[in-house]
DNA sequence: ACAGTAACCTGTTTGC
DNA sequence: TGCAAACAGGTTACTG
């Protein structure tokens, strides 16, 4: 489910109910994530107070004055702010309590992860290794480019790489190639500068766009509200093979590269 | 270093 | 209709 604009979407959502809130315990209703929840959380986050709601990745981190507690949503997960009373649902597995409200994980497939660490969140093992935020700006063509060399992956593959850039998922790659024109297929290293700096502004294009409706609900996505994202709408490609296309009417394709299934046009996309 | 695949899970859709 | 296979927004870990 969530790419970046999910994420930073859910960010936003949730920061202005806990940021400055003093936490009141936490329970863990099903410790089995992509790793488990530390069993000792609620001694270490009882009684402190959050001081900011960051997003490294799609890493949300809660920060206190010591400390970070580490989100990811996986491919399923989604937060809801709610009241301490609301009665839990199949799949809500973590409750971070407030006084009044509380901040419920919810992931049917549980490829998330909560984590806990003290040490400066640039260090961590999960964050070490990862590319750059793409809509900074040491996020360019050039820098694309650079990367691209001497690869011969599917450059979709390239850009889904998180060592190479964040935050690109299956989604907004697949989007981001239609509105460029190039083949997903395409060999990283047979793409000129030119291109790769058309590319590198339509990611950032595209990603903050999604933003800005919400990010994107395909099926069970929701916001810290409850709410769906309205990105959906405006996909180009995402879903849609053999529909026509909307640059030429050719009927769209869907092929399997690196595992993941790919729209695009055949006769737009070189 | 690079490229490809399996693995972690549950729920929904597709195909016979 | 029923059942099994395929597939879904992510990422790590392992193989060659």
């Amino acid at each position: 489910m969530p790419e970046l604009p999910e994420v930073e979407t859910t960010r936003r959502g949730i920061a202005s109910h806990i940021e400055g809130q003093q936490i009141t315990g936490v329970i863990i209703r099903q410790p089995r994530l992509r790793w488990p929840i530390p069993s000792d959380l609620e001694e270490k986050l009882k009684g402190r107070k959050i001081k900011s709601v960051e997003r490294r990745a799609k890493y949300l981190l809660i920060n206190l004055t010591h400390g970070c507690l580490i989100m990811h949503l996986g491919m399923s997960g989604s937060l809801r702010i709610l009241p301490r009373s609301t009665e839990p649902g199949k799949h809500d597995h973590f409750d971070l309590l407030f006084k009044n409200h509380c901040l419920r994980f919810h992931d049917p497939r549980r490829f998330g992860a909560i984590l806990w660490t003290e040490q400066p969140i640039a260090e961590h093992s999960l964050i070490r290794h990862l590319g750059p935020e793409p809509l900074l700006e040491d996020f360019t063509g050039d820098y694309l480019y650079q990367q691209a060399q001497g690869r011969r992956v599917a450059v979709k593959n390239l850009i889904m790489d998180g060592r190479v850039v964040v935050g690109v998922g299956n989604i907004y790659a697949n989007e981001a190639l239609f509105r460029v024109g190039i083949l997903p297929t395409r060999a990283a290293n047979r793409i000129s500068l030119a291109r790769y700096t058309r590319l590198a502004d339509e990611i950032k294009l595209v990603l903050a766009a999604a933003i800005k409706r919400g990010g994107t609900t395909l099926r069970d996505f929701q916001r810290e509200d409850g709410k769906p994202g309205y990105f959906a709408q405006e996909l180009l490609v995402y879903g849609k093979a053999g529909e026509p296309c909307p640059g030429c009417g050719e009927p769209l394709k869907q092929k399997r590269i690196g595992q993941r299934s790919s729209f695009y046009c055949g006769q737009c996309q070189k």
